[in-house]
DNA sequence: CAGTGTGAAGCGCTTCACAGCT
DNA sequence: AGCTGTGAAGCGCTTCACACTG
């Protein structure tokens, strides 16, 4: 995590959210009311999460659009491209290889992993896919820094452990598994079933 | 969401996962230091987190593994097979109709709709890929009240409104859109973008 | 005016600390 | 001695409210 923590979580996940809305905005200016009410937030929310970057704002007209969004993209450190690898090439590995999402929005997958041998030297859209032997010279060949775990709960730690002695500062883990990995890096667990789950409690009867 | 808002949101998730813990977990008790450990949470919030829904441990031995795993499942309604649909028979559609962790934890998919003129009328995995004029009468047919969106997202609102206008009461989407919904719907949203877009924040430089 | 930026209040989740039970 | 259940303290995010600005 290192240094950066000054900026709470919750407003993180927002922004991403805010720089959605403001590319999706035809006007040439935007109110922290207007970008609320896509986002489903309060507006006085926006303008506070806005804060820590900056001020962008002019009063009594809002921010001017295409500014707000080259701004805060440069400070989210989404200006340039950044190369990911996805370990684990099933169903969800191809899905998220496929997933238009993470191509435009700046992310480059450079490498596919998969330790089963019927998948190994198989192209997928595009990637050839590699065992897990070749994890460590292709992380550092290309300078990666994050990666994206999608194989099952019992492989995860261990690939984890794998990806971060091999310089991986950032892991976007699908496994239903809570990773234990050093101080320095971060850890984002996206678990599909975990949701699906506390729904049946609101549903249910 | 209806009267059961009394038991905090991150607790519903972290219950969840507590419940993986225990199905995991092989002696005849278990301690909320235990639960905690593998949990990465402190130990104190296991025992308030249990608490919302009543006292099961013992004092100076823990809790009785499957006596509570049984009360939990019950009482976040897990304890019954539950009905859900799927929408949208992309990339992302086919590997969540494979993912095993739904099958596995109760949910048993009865419909998957797309409107792609052609994949209507083929299987995927075994279910027939049904239109969306479709959607109303399964839905009633089969009483489903839970939904998983996985369609674009220019299409994830009006998908929405169908499911709900069809008696859905909770929804899982994965499209990077904020739903706009009744008070009595519940909606959880996976953006798997967003949080590989955090994770750059953290990691560049 | 219309709308930003922000100190301060509000609120809810987390953690502490300890009485009480076995 | 070991561990639970919980009141109370702590802490951080959210919302309010308003001074300020073009």
């Amino acid at each position: 995590m290192a240094e950066h923590k000054q900026i709470p979580d919750p407003t993180l996940l927002r922004m991403c959210r805010y720089l959605r809305i403001l590319e999706r905005h035809d006007d040439a200016t935007i109110s922290s009311a207007a970008i609320a009410e896509v986002a489903g937030v309060n507006a006085a929310q926006v303008r506070k999460d806005l804060s820590f970057f900056g001020e962008f704002g002019q009063p009594g007209v809002g921010y001017h659009t295409k500014e707000l969004l080259a701004s805060l993209k440069r400070m989210m450190g989404l200006d340039e491209e950044m190369e990911v690898v996805v370990v684990g090439a099933g169903a969800l590995g191809s899905a998220l290889i496929n997933y238009p999402g993470f191509d435009n929005r700046g992310f480059r997958i450079v490498a596919v992993f998969d330790n089963n041998p019927a998948k190994v030297g198989h192209r997928l859209r595009g990637y050839e896919i590699m065992a897990f032997d070749r994890l460590k010279d292709t992380i550092a060949e290309h300078n990666v820094s994050l990666a994206i775990i999608a194989v099952p709960r019992t492989a995860a730690q261990a690939v984890a452990d794998a990806l971060i002695e091999a310089g991986v500062k950032g892991i976007l883990n699908f496994a239903p598994v809570t990773l234990k990995v050093p101080d320095d890096v971060v850890v984002r667990s996206v678990d599909l079933t975990l949701q699906l789950e506390t729904l049946a409690y609101y549903v249910r009867d």
